[in-house]
This record gives structure tokens, sequence and C-alpha cells, in this order.
DNA sequence: CTTACGCATCAACAATTATTGATACTCAAG
DNA sequence: CTTGAGTATCAATAATTGTTGATGCGTAAG
């Protein structure tokens, strides 16, 4: 049972955080490095850091080193995966299913 | 920062874990009682009982007492949420965004 | 009215996740 | 080589989340 939905969770919990949520929202319009995102959102740093991990390892960002900065982008596979296991959800729900035939 | 996000974390949250998308899974060709439900995934019903709830304050599943049975079932409304932010999600996001003009 | 079933809720505990401050690492500039 | 900026990581702690077993509530059947 786990097995299966191991990375559909990974994503969703990624996903199931303000903070990580608005980090994502601030890397759509193009990539940022750390001290950008302290600024914008406030935050410790080792904070943010601690959340773009948690994005990372869940493919849903990217990062590049430039210098001594770190830039983080969206990665549009791990959005592309997402919707994926949206769209399973989805797949072949039938709405009008009637009673179920079994009971206990 | 936290109150926009807060239903989508909500969403996100409740499909975050590996015992939840199994009951999504299940509940998608049709309605199922918990105790259908304990027996295919072989979970406590207090277990179950508890993550339905989760499942249910996201809008993820629909309940209906039947006598003493109560059945579940997926909420489309919810899901049809879900999918609108996952588009928000994707959209307006620029892949060819380059290095951000503001650097620390 | 009593009993038994299906389910929710609660309290206690376990496990996971998040925050904070300190420290270490990498790179670039002097 | 030294210093400082930007970032990651770590340890300690706090907060949240999940599990388990017990209990209680509602309903149907006897």
């Amino acid at each position: 049972m786990d097995g299966s939905h191991q990375k559909a969770a990974l994503l969703f919990h990624a996903l199931s955080d303000a903070t990580r949520l608005e980090l994502m929202k601030q890397l759509k319009d193009g990539e940022k490095c750390v001290c950008e995102l302290t600024d914008v959102l406030q935050a410790a740093q080792s904070r943010l850091s601690f959340h773009l991990k948690v994005l990372k390892d869940a493919d849903l960002v990217h990062d590049r080193r430039e210098g001594r900065w770190k830039y983080y982008s969206v990665n549009k596979e791990g959005l592309e995966e997402l919707k994926g296991v949206v769209f399973d959800l989805n797949r072949d729900t039938n709405p009008a299913a009637g009673v179920s035939a079994t009971r206990c």
C-alpha cells in the first residue's frame, strides 16, 4: 500500500506547507537566490534552506550555483509529475456509483 | 503569506499520506463504508476514521449515513479545487527566465 | 428495554516535521 | 592567505501529526 503512493505523497507533502507554497509562488516568475527569498518572505535563512530542500527532494525546484549565490527555480518536470498524480486521482472516478454491494 | 495558501496547504496535506491516498484510490470506484475499508486496507477502524476525517476536512470526500453504516465517497468538488490549485502552480511559470536582476 | 454493531472521539503515547541558533562549507575579493 | 558573503547542515527544541486502545454515541434487531 505504501510503496505505490510514495512519490505522490512526497509531492503533496512538499506542497502542504504555506511557506513552501509561497516559495513556489515567488519562483514562478523566475529564479531567485536564497537571500532574495529571505528578504521577500521575511524568514530566517536556515528556515528557507530547509524548506527549499524539501521542495528539491520532491523535484519541484531546481538549483544552480553562480559564484557564491545559489539560484532556485521551478522544476517543470516536477510540476508535470504533480499534474499526472492529480490526473490519476480524477481518473475513473464514477460519480453515479450506487451503494456498494458488499457490507460487513 | 500564510492566509492565501491556507486551502491549498489543507488540500495537499490531506493527500500527503500513503494511507489517505489509498483511501482515495479505493473510493474512486464507488462509495464504501468504513468497515469495508478496514478490510481492504487491513487497518484499525479508529485509524481510518482519523484519516477519513482529514480527507473530509479538506472536502476531498463526502459521507452519507445509511442505517448504522457510513458511506464515504470521493467529492468531485474537492478534486476540482485541487486541480485549480495545481493549475495556479503552473500558471505564469516562465521557463526562459534569466538570472534575476536583483541580488543581495 | 437490552444487546450488538458500526463508527467517531478521546487520551496517551510515538513519530515526524518545523524552527532556531550555531557552525561549517564554498567561493570571491582583497 | 585571510576575510567576508551566501548558503547548507547540524543539534536542540518545539510543534504538529499519526497510532493505539478505550469509551461513547447512534441505530437496528431481538
